[in-house]
DNA sequence: CTGAAAGCGCTTACAG
DNA sequence: CTGAAAGCGCTTACAG
């Protein structure tokens, strides 16, 4: 059996309150008692009792995070700023995958909200009547989703979405396609919105295909659609659905970047590598990782706060080879 | 405050002990009885303590899972592999990314231990002198590394990389470049060995660059130094490095798939999609972490069995376009 | 089938 | 600065 705090105050000969004071470092205890308290309990191997702990302090200093697909390349840099930053604030991260299921969201944040400080979910698909029973589980922050009255990290997409249909038409294109993201997306929402306020501003055309799921074999049926229409230029719901197309239209023998132009949105690091790299909305994960961090701990300082806070974060354009002049008709 | 087990049997009328079991479901409580327990406890909203239930029960139903990087498309297959299996079995997944960072394994590990039944840990970079240490933080199941004394899923490259180099031969190439991993990666040394061999066998011209971290810019690096020499063939340590290495040779001129062919370990989703698509070892990630939460769920209940399990799955070779035969001279 | 009691390993007022 | 005691919310022999 391992050792436990018991055992150590029992060596040193002192009760098991001292000892605790003494390991956690925060209340006064005599220095060489505590020098000494360390030192036994270093020698024993001991290693505090975690469960035992949080059941009683009620901290874990455990954060949740639940994503919908770690497979997409849109998430791991969120999660690798989250876990960064939180290890930079003495805590550490469990992630939770949830394969898409929407279902799977509140089952995970149930399971998990007992058993860490503070949860963050990201991107999620829960349906919106769901939602205020997610929201309940404070100290709780969701990240690309606005969710009335709880804490959230949002990216507003309208501006690098603006920035690329300006790009698309400053380069002669007349009619622009979108390629719709999940059916019940928020982002998606927001992005198809900002496009159809920015073809309208710009006088373009909008053309509209979906919705897609974010994944490459998705962009490689909407290659098809595309290339039987008259279209010179796509602009996809993310990276993934980017990818598939320009893979499929090359094959095809459409050459991306002269005879089409093909624009992402979440400058994954693989927009850069892919050939021809890929135009893309970056979209900053990294930021809305960190910044989550550091509501969900505020959250957990201060759970009776309120309102809540709402942080928007913003998009830009990345422009790379994926895009060119219009071909002459 | 949440509704505790006390406040259920209070308004039932019956002891803690009768709702615990009525609840667990089981030991035997009379039909009605446990029938009346279920309907307060769901009326009252009642969420057993997770954190106080592992505390007495000694187990949590949860399995952690350590991988050195999400980002790396080698990873998820496995991650969401382990998550369906263990959701099979009614156990919950807490997956840690130490983001290559060798020594954050243990600390990870020790972390995690108290709280969750098993552990399988992915591929670990830890040096093999800390290895033990690991390994004595039981259930434990290790995925693509042989660990003395430890239960393991191993994957073995041999004949994925025979194969390989039998159609490099069979296509007429003479000297092959394989290009190596992280300079401690056990899969590396598994792979540079099976490459000597089978190239030995064939009596083919071997030359090694590297070693090279798994992602697409070290890929890009080692296409500057495959294209300085007479190369017409390379195998590449993982397919992260093969797509960088195709994009940059892309990028300066060399057709992949006519000048020069390559090869990929891994068979990751996007091999399928890149242009050319990418010829690949695949490597069974899905079964392997199927299988490491059955070893790990076996050790749980059978804490005691010596000696550990070691299962031995195998590689193959799936052709795509990146392979081609050998241009003249 | 049901209850009273002890205990899991720790933390935290409360005294001194 | 230190100790005794209570308690976190549950489970589990032990009786009956």
């Amino acid at each position: 059996m391992a050792v436990t705090l018991a055992d150590v105050a029992r060596a040193v000969g002192m009760s098991a309150s001292t000892v605790s004071r003494a390991l956690s470092g925060t209340e006064k205890v005599n220095d060489a008692t505590r020098e000494k308290i360390r030192r036994v309990a270093q020698e024993m191997g001991y290693e505090p009792n975690q469960v035992a702990r949080s059941l009683t302090s009620g901290r874990s200093d455990l954060i949740g995070l639940i994503v919908p697909d770690i497979a997409n390349p849109f998430f791991p840099p969120i999660i690798k700023a989250v876990q960064s930053r939180a290890s930079a604030r003495g805590k550490t991260v469990l992630i939770s995958d949830v394969d898409e299921h929407p279902a799977d969201e509140i089952q995970r944040a149930r399971v998990m909200r007992k058993r860490v400080d503070g949860l963050i979910v990201v991107s999620p698909r829960t349906p919106v009547e769901s939602l205020p029973e997610l929201a309940a589980l404070q100290p709780i922050v969701f990240v690309n989703r606005k969710v009335d009255g709880a804490a959230s990290v949002i990216i507003e997409a309208s501006e690098g979405i603006q920035e690329a249909v300006e790009h698309l038409a400053s380069l002669g294109h007349k009619r622009i396609c979108y390629l719709n993201g999940p059916r019940r997306s928020w982002s998606n929402s927001q992005r198809q919105a900002a496009m159809r306020a920015a073809c309208a501003e710009l006088n373009l055309e909008l053309v509209e295909f979906g919705p897609f799921e974010p994944q490459i074999q998705a962009g490689v049926r909407a290659a098809d659609l595309v290339h039987s229409r008259d279209i010179t230029a796509v602009i996809a719901y993310d990276d993934m659905i980017a990818m598939g197309l320009m893979a499929r239209l090359t094959e095809r023998g459409v050459r991306v970047g002269s005879d089409i132009s093909v624009i992402g949105i979440d400058d994954s690091p693989m927009s850069g590598m892919a050939y021809p790299t890929l135009t893309s909305i970056h979209v900053p994960g990294t930021r809305a990782g960190a910044t989550a961090v550091d509501l969900v701990l505020d959250l957990v300082d201060h759970p009776d706060d309120a309102p809540k806070p709402v942080v928007q974060l913003e998009t830009r354009l990345i422009i790379r080879g994926s895009t060119a002049p219009a071909p002459a008709p």
